[in-house]
RNA sequence: GGGCCCGUGGCGCAGCCAGGAAAGCGCGCCGCCCUUCUAAGGCGGGUGUCGCGGGUUCAAAUCCCGCCGGGCCCA
């Protein structure tokens, strides 16, 4: 494989090593760095290894001796260095080597000339690899978060799969939980999803008033138990009933409205404090306050969907929270009459959230169901397999099961570093055991999570199990790699890796899809569409209204993505119209743009590019950083894998398009002032379009050919 | 209460893991460049106690310790 930048630092660790051999120094392997230089002015690679040398044989002395040794190696690397080295020169202690830059652009372009389009494959290693990502709870549209977690997972798996694996993306269903039950009650109380809506956006509705109903069900239940004991513990002070049951009533009435003075009143008309009434007032200060929190929300998510709400606020009859957990436990033992509807239903949405990843041209190879799973044996078993090793136990008062974190750390004491992430000072007693199963006999997530991890290792024989998972489930995850190590996966920290991002929040307040507070992601589509499609109309006058559109969408397409994956994973990202919407420099558009103007170049010499050309002529700066860029994408490549960090490509490819408008600019290369030249141009300009193509294609954003 | 992440010009970010020479980039602001391969472009201009305080080092935005501010997880 063809890797142009790293053999050139090979070659100059070569010339390096060499050069201390003459003037017989030992020096550390890691004290030979090659690093690139910030600035031309210092050639375009430099080295300290001058500085590392004169530290350990000199105490005294140190930089003038650095300086005279930095020289020493200058002159000798000078009389061996390769052609495509110009010179070396010792500058103040370091070692500048700068390039020859046209046998720089011939090592570089003719290496690449027989196979552009593979450029940065390393096919020596073949593994079978599993991306989970997106796994969106089937109950509500994608909001920008989830559009987060998806172009990471599909970025990641398109380069896992180019580099040369064989990669299978899977989507993971929770349907077991609370909230599937929850949009289930709901529907069945609205009888028919209407027609005339996106599925996914009429059942994230129903969701989230049910949600918030609840919520608020919960918050008064609570207050109520409160303010019983509230009661029976004043009684007990003071005999006086009917001053109290009068104090009660209305603290009953200033609850309901959010009033927070409760303690005032009470401690006002009893003038006593004990512990137990303190603890009370604190307790009934809070579930006031989430009263309100409760109602504000229920008040918003009323005027969002104010149909659904007021059928549903008449349509649910009964105990809702033991409806719900009745669809729970009847779902879990797979009960005929409700799987078939539950299936049902969760299928339709999941059709509709998959039309929106299809449109983003996001597509999956397989959907894991967190109920086959449970109905398939594989949880129970995973459960007796760890508390037949000893893993997982029983406590005997609570009769719940835990999963022996403290043990699996002692035992195998290589998970330590990873589980405490370099932390010294943690006692082990400070370890929580987590719970895998309630003292009621229910299963938790992080158990079935353990299941699902296993199965995709063992049963479908991955070498490496990648999930892209919110950040949130950090912990959670670390868990899962405990047990699965305990369960005999020795080499689990190459095999199962967590790929963590941040949430992506708007304004002021987080997005949550219970709270019905989020964008989503067919919102931001269509808007950006729109966008795109003026801008489109503004420089295509000529251009029919379909091909009008097909190009606005994939530009539309190209920025959402290119906004969301351009950021670190692991750092909030505040949403911000303005940037998606933002087509300039640093942006999806930005990059196709320059492909565009790439490929209409190439377009011009129609596509005939040169075979044999003087490559040497290109020593222009534009041409040279230009070259020298392309030069490092296997390297950039090989550290998205290594880091799990997609915004590192979407850097390079913005500078890639950046140096190609630079060149663009200034090298005129149909027009040339020499036709050896012109052809040399060219055969960069085809370069380049391969390079930034691959680069494109890797984060799902489409290559244009004319914009 | 315990832990994790973040703090870099007005705003948004890269650089920190693997310490090196004047700290980069985008947006915004001002000026210039389309008879020349697409101006969604290029060129020029001003903007910084790299949160604060110590320490290690020949050398610290980068490593170590403490503190402050923001976000999150567990309880």
């Amino acid at each position: 494989m063809f890797r142009p930048y790293k053999s050139l630092i090979s070659i100059i660790r070569e010339l390096i090593l060499k050069a201390l051999k003459t003037l017989n120094v030992d020096v550390a392997e890691d004290d030979i760095k090659v690093e690139e230089t910030k600035s031309r002015i210092h050639g375009d690679f430099f080295t300290t290894v001058a500085f590392a040398i004169a530290k350990n044989l000199y105490r005294e002395n140190f930089k003038a001796n650095a300086v005279r040794l930095a020289e020493e190696l200058a002159k000798k690397i000078n009389e061996i260095k390769p052609d495509v080295i110009s010179h070396v020169r010792a500058e103040n202690g370091y070692i500048n080597f700068f390039l020859d830059r046209g046998a720089f652009a011939k090592f570089v372009l003719e290496g690449l000339m027989k196979d552009r389009e593979k450029f940065g494959k390393f096919t020596e290693e073949s593994e079978n690899i599993i991306i989970e990502h997106t796994s969106a709870n089937p109950i509500h549209a994608l909001h920008i978060g989830h559009a987060r977690n998806a172009f990471i997972g599909d970025c990641l798996a398109r380069i896992y799969k180019f580099v040369g694996n064989k990669v299978s993306r899977r989507f993971y269903i929770n349907d077991c939980g609370k909230q599937v039950a929850m949009l289930i009650l709901g529907l069945k109380a609205l009888g028919k999803i209407p027609s005339n809506t996106k599925v996914d956006h009429f059942c994230g509705a129903v969701y989230s008033c049910i949600a918030s109903i609840v919520e608020l069900h919960k918050s008064l239940k609570n207050a109520i138990k409160n303010i019983d004991q509230l009661r029976a513990t004043l009684r007990k002070i003071n005999t006086n009933n009917h001053l109290y049951d009068s104090l009660i009533r209305n603290l009953v009435r200033d609850i309901a409205l959010g009033h927070h003075e409760i303690a005032k009143r009470v401690k006002a008309i009893t003038e006593n404090s004990s512990e137990v009434l303190d603890n009370l007032i604190a307790r009934l200060e809070v579930s006031t306050a989430s009263i309100k929190n409760s109602f504000e929300i229920l008040a918003s998510i009323a005027a969002k969907w104010p149909a659904i709400y007021y059928n549903l606020s008449n349509g649910l009859k009964g105990n809702v929270p033991a409806r719900i957990s009745q669809i729970i436990r009847d779902y879990e033992r797979q009960n005929e009459n409700i799987t078939k509807f539950v299936r049902e239903t969760l299928n339709k949405v999941l059709d509709s959230l998959t039309e929106t990843l299809d449109f983003l041209r996001i597509y999956f190879d397989a959907y894991d169901w967190e109920s086959d799973l449970i109905w398939s044996g594989i949880v129970e078993d995973i459960l007796r397999k760890l508390m037949e090793r000893g893993y997982a136990c029983k406590d005997e008062k609570s009769n719940a099961i835990f999963l022996d974190a403290r043990k699996i750390l002692k035992d195998f004491p290589e998970m330590q570093e990873f589980f405490l992430d370099g932390r010294k000072d943690i006692k082990f007693e400070e370890i929580k055991n987590p719970v895998l199963v309630r003292k009621d006999g229910s299963t938790l997530y992080l158990l079935r999570d353990i299941a699902y991890a296993y199965y995709k290792l063992l049963f479908l024989k991955a070498d490496k199990a990648i999930s892209v998972i919110g950040i949130d489930q950090k912990l959670e995850q670390k868990y899962v790699v405990l047990a699965l190590r305990s369960l005999g996966i020795t080499n689990v920290l190459q095999r199962y890796k967590h790929v963590a991002y941040e949430l992506v929040r708007l304004p002021g307040r987080r997005m949550s899809s219970r709270k019905g507070q989020y964008i989503t992601l067919d919102e931001i589509l269509w808007e950006t569409i729109k966008r795109s499609y003026d801008e489109v109309e503004k420089r295509y006058k000529e251009l029919g209204d379909m091909p009008k559109y097909a190009l606005a969408k994939e530009i539309a397409i190209g920025a959402i993505k290119y906004a969301l994956l351009s950021q670190i994973p692991t750092k909030v990202i505040t949403y911000d119209w303005n940037r998606v919407l933002d087509f300039e420099q640093n942006s999806g558009p930005f990059i196709q743009y320059a492909h565009a103007r790439a490929a209409s170049i190439l377009r011009k010499a129609f596509w005939k590019i040169p075979e044999d050309c003087n490559l040497s002529l290109l020593r222009e700066p534009e041409e040279f950083e230009l070259i020298y860029k392309i030069s490092k994408f296997p390297e950039v490549l090989d550290e998205v894998i290594r880091t799990s960090r997609p915004d590192i490509l979407a850097e390079y490819t913005n500078e890639l398009a950046m140096l190609f408008n630079k060149f663009y600019q200034k090298c005129p290369v149909l027009s040339a002032e020499d036709a050896e030249l012109g052809k040399a141009r060219l055969l960069l300009v085809a370069t380049f379009r391969s390079v930034i193509a691959t680069a494109m294609k890797l984060m799902g954003i489409t290559p244009l050919y004319r914009m």
